[in-house]
DNA sequence: ATATCGATACATGTATACAAAATGGCACCC
DNA sequence: GGGTGCCATTTTGTATACATGTATCGATAT
């Protein structure tokens, strides 16, 4: 340890650490948070797994100070759940809790495409019209990491034309959340076509100004994937 | 400070320390959350209102470093407002963000409502009804402080009712998002009056196994009681 | 007199040191 | 042979020390 400076500032990076992608401005605990919740947003931080302070500090050549500042911010996220002198695990989410979840989801998404319906212009169906082109375009492809990508950019689309910047924000936390449980599904049989026809009449229903309609039909889009999400995950436990 | 024990464990309350009011197994940063949220609600410390961690430290006695932690974990629930280097205030949210937040948690209670009437147990129309005849008394003597604490009482019940802990989890953490406004205007004209009737017509719809109609009164409410705020804000700027 | 620059003071971010609780393994007893 | 209690190790919680960025105040120049 002799060969660390004495105290404070002077961080270096040894070999073999791994880098936290340039923080100008920013704070080690907030950049250790991003780098963490992508880890586990894309699966190589798996459900229940135990969260080491030392050994994260270490593979990123910090102290466990900004660490543990990290883990209370992702607790804020609900990704990381901290159990007292128990430690932190990634926060795993029993079957309940994702239908409990997707109830949610179905609502809150709902209000979105709802207000979506009432306030879109014109110029907006262009722009969502090209993200849907690009989702039947990758659909045909069989890509599915980009398909899920621009998945999550239609949904977007919508968060921002519902003009409620805390719902958008609540209802991003929310699909956060299960971000490493629904990923798995996307590869189930019938997934994207049924993705490609339920988005179809999201979007109709919201550049038809229908509120109501565009409320149902998102509301049964979300349902359905959790229903495929359930049944994905009953398949192996 | 050299009366201070040298390190670590042997913490010790001199006069003039607020005391952490027992926390048995929880650690320090747990129970200031729990102090600071409860003085945030209760609009002992205003929005807007910079939170000095030493200050904080040498008032309970404690080191900043459990409450940096208490305030990434108040972050997380969205009470404080974490800037870089220039420190953590009490969340403010403006006139804006305030009318997005009833959107939303009118939609959210109002699932709560839903799913209450679809699944309550007659046992459970004693319990309601009693916390309600309670609400009625308070109402008639004019106890506002009480009135308020019945009426979460109230909602709490419901949350319960839903039988949805993750929803009943999210509803209740932006309802304490708004607290430190909401309990301005139980002081209204007519508001204790309303809020009567408006529990009514709730509770009635629950009671009769409406989802629809449980829905739809109970986000009248929760609009209504946003309506009273914003006049009520607009009254002061 | 006002504006700008610089030095100082102060608050936050980070690292390390120490204390105590929890986990795991071993010996001992039933 | 299995279970229980004790001890060592490991890991978290807390306190303090140090580094760095921000703000404040005063001096100087225009």
């Amino acid at each position: 340890m002799a060969d660390i400076g004495a105290h404070g500032g002077g961080r270096r990076v040894k070999n073999g650490q791994e880098s936290l992608g340039a923080s100008p401005g920013m704070t080690l605990a907030e950049s250790l948070r991003q780098k963490l919740e992508g880890a586990i947003a894309a699966g190589h931080l798996e459900p229940g797994s135990r969260l080491d302070e030392q050994e994260i500090a270490q593979r990123f050549g910090v102290s466990r100070t900004p660490v543990r500042e990290a883990f209370r911010l992702m607790a804020a996220n609900n990704l990381v759940e901290l159990r007292g002198r128990l430690g932190a695990t990634v926060r795993s989410i029993k079957a309940q809790a994702l239908i409990e979840m997707f109830q949610v989801m179905a609502e809150l998404e709902g209000l979105c495409a709802r207000l979506a319906a009432r306030r879109v212009s014109q110029a907006w169906g262009a722009e969502i019209g090209e993200i849907h082109q690009r989702l039947v375009a990758a659909g045909e492809t069989g890509d599915i990491d980009v398909f899920y990508d621009i998945n999550q950019e239609f949904h977007e689309a919508i968060y921002e034309a519902s003009r409620n910047t805390f719902l958008a924000d609540q209802t991003r936390k929310l699909r956060n959340q299960v971000a490493a449980y629904r990923r798995r599904v996307t590869r189930m049989p019938n997934r994207i076509a049924d993705t490609v026809r339920e988005h179809e009449a999201i979007m109709q229903a919201i550049l038809a100004h229908d509120p109501e309609r565009a409320h149902s039909a998102m509301r049964d889009h979300v349902n359905l994937l959790g229903d495929n999400l359930l049944d994905f995950l009953a398949a192996f436990e």
